[in-house]
RNA sequence: GGGCCUCUAGCUCAAUCGGCAGAGCAGCGGACUUUUAAUCCGCGGGUUGUGGGUUCGAUCCCCACGGGGCCCA
């Protein structure tokens, strides 16, 4: 991939020489080779521009009311990629798509255009070009709005045959070369805008809250805010290792004192943890602080914010899967207590206050597996919910109150000793959400970071750590607050019954070892 | 981390018991002025993921490695 810029647009193409044609598979060969033919020809393979008119879905506005064999005097010029050649003699039909993947008909007849430029499309235009065609708009005698061309131009060469467009790409072709199953599946063009609308539901609401917008750092000098993994880095300049964020709470809260008393971003985390359907290296995610608020503010404006982005993005807030099976995001959500439910779900009753040794025995008893150093009160409670109650919720449902000692960033409850005032939203058993009455009294926040200290001292590596900057600001006071954490690619894939891969539109993937 | 499945032409997939590696679309050449994945005739296109092993002979059996997927924890 060393060729220079090419603005050469006559005669004889001087790295046609240097171009290894020997190992190219025949149908790349001989697209390289009607390249070069254009470009000795005095054609251009890449003009600059092309004298475009109208958009592919405008034209098709525009006449959606012609009758078969109608046309007209409209006279346009349109460019899109060729998708589909039909070749009848002295006829030619070609279809070509759009990015949105609206099609329009086009139709070069000698008669129109001469013997020798339908001769010259026959023999240099492929599937996959760009293809400008100029012309009146005309139904065909099937019906078929079109463009009876008077003139058409190549406006962007491809050299790689396009993938056959009545079968799915691969699942690995998808991810490794979105850019081809963007034109050939219809659901990744839809993923693409479906997210891009749910972001702008998201911002669009916030914004009519009264919130502010921010961004805050993604290299950190000390990872924060959850418990998990970080990515390391070395930034040369200051001869220091740096963290990529895991979360942008600490961040957030130091507005909150500042006094950005409405707050939120939207943006990437990263975690250097496992890669399956629902987890991926960096992810978007949503968090929102509002002071004065509590979870139970937190909630109804997750609730909102949920609705109104399938409402606007999607259309409805009823989901259809791909087998078919439905549910509703609309409507009140369920809420339900964590001990309650797990309790119930266990047939015996458990508390903030039963013992480790107890839960421990029953994790033995379902073969749960924790980590040795990772063994408390709150991590068995939690394991034991997940597998017993989690794994069960379809419709939206807000779980609340969860152990202390596994939510060292939240408020105690007001009235139930032992618990903390945090919710997680789960939908379709996955967990989407979370949501606190943020702890905001730096003594109590000191000692909770302490004791995660001592847990990253036994070996706990998603242990928090002291981070004594944070507790400088809280000791300026922060009001009290509810804080909300939402992740934008499990949110789609709650609206979709899709893996998180097909909601990101680039995933990270392994690149194949050369030779592949 | 463990188990199972998978990798074959540009794309999507076949190949019986270990015996000359095929199809559709795409490509190339030809015919055709109303097609809709056009049709018809003809022709090319492969280091079967990589590296070993067994065998007279390996897409097929065995081992290792790599990519992808599913399940379990």
């Amino acid at each position: 991939m060393s060729q220079p810029a090419d603005h050469r647009p006559t005669t004889q193409d001087p790295d046609a020489q240097a171009v290894e044609t020997d190992d190219l598979p025949e149908q790349i060969r001989i697209r390289r080779e009607k390249r070069e033919r254009l470009l000795a020809e005095g054609r251009e393979a890449y003009p600059v521009a092309v004298p475009v008119t109208h958009a592919v879905a405008q034209v098709r506005a525009d006449h959606a009311h012609l009758e078969a064999g109608e046309e007209t005097d409209v006279v346009v010029g349109v460019a899109a990629r060729v998708v589909y050649l039909r070749n009848t003699g002295k006829l030619c039909f070609v279809t070509v798509q759009d990015g949105e993947g609206n099609r329009l008909q086009v139709m070069l007849s000698q008669a129109v255009v001469g013997e020798e430029s339908l001769d010259r499309f026959k023999a240099d235009v492929d599937l996959g070009d760009h293809l400008f065609a100029h012309g009146r708009v005309i139904s065909s005698r099937r019906g078929e709005l079109s463009i009876f061309a008077d003139d058409w131009q190549i406006a962007a060469k491809a050299l790689r045959p396009l993938p056959v467009l009545h079968k799915d790409l691969s699942e690995e072709a998808r991810v490794r070369q979105r850019y081809v199953d963007l034109i050939v599946r219809p659901a990744a063009r839809d993923m693409v805008r479906l997210r891009a609308g749910v972001m702008r539901s998201l911002r669009e609401n916030f914004h009519r809250r009264g919130y502010l917008e921010v961004e805050t750092p993604m290299l950190q000098t000390q990872p924060g805010g959850a418990a998990a993994r970080p990515f390391t880095t070395h930034m040369n300049a200051f001869d220091l290792e740096l963290y990529l964020r895991i979360a942008p709470e600490l961040f957030l809260k130091r507005a909150v004192v500042g006094g950005v008393e409405r707050v939120f971003e939207i943006n990437r985390s990263f975690r250097n943890e496992g890669v399956d359907s629902t987890h991926s290296p960096e992810f978007a995610t949503l968090e929102a602080y509002e002071a004065y608020g509590d979870y139970t503010t937190m909630a109804e404006l997750t609730r909102d914010l949920v609705q109104t982005a399938a409402r606007e993005a999607l259309g409805s807030t009823t989901v259809t899967l791909a087998d078919g099976t439905e549910y509703d995001l609309g409507g009140e959500w369920t809420s339900l207590s964590l001990y309650h439910s797990l309790s119930e779900a266990l047939g015996e009753e458990i508390t903030a206050q039963t013992s480790v040794p107890h839960l421990m025995a029953l994790v033995e008893r379902f073969d749960l597996q924790i980590d040795a150093a990772r063994m408390n009160h709150g991590k068995l409670v939690e394991e034991l919910w997940e597998h017993h109650v989690g794994d069960t919720l379809v419709a939206p449902t807000f779980v609340r109150d969860f152990p202390v000692d596994t939510s060292p960033l939240t408020r105690d409850h007001r009235t139930v000793p032992g618990v903390v005032e945090k919710w997680d939203l789960y939908i379709r058993g996955m967990e989407i959400g979370t949501a606190y009455s943020e702890l905001v009294d730096p003594v109590i926040q000191r000692r909770r970071f302490e004791a995660q200290a001592v847990l990253a001292a036994a070996g706990d590596d998603e242990a928090m750590r002291i981070d004594e900057d944070f507790l400088t600001a809280m000791e300026y006071a922060m009001p009290p607050a509810g804080g909300m954490g939402m992740g934008i690619d499990r949110l789609l894939m709650a609206m979709t019954g899709l893996g998180i891969r097909e909601t990101i539109l680039f995933p990270l993937v392994k690149p194949l070892e050369p030779g592949r």
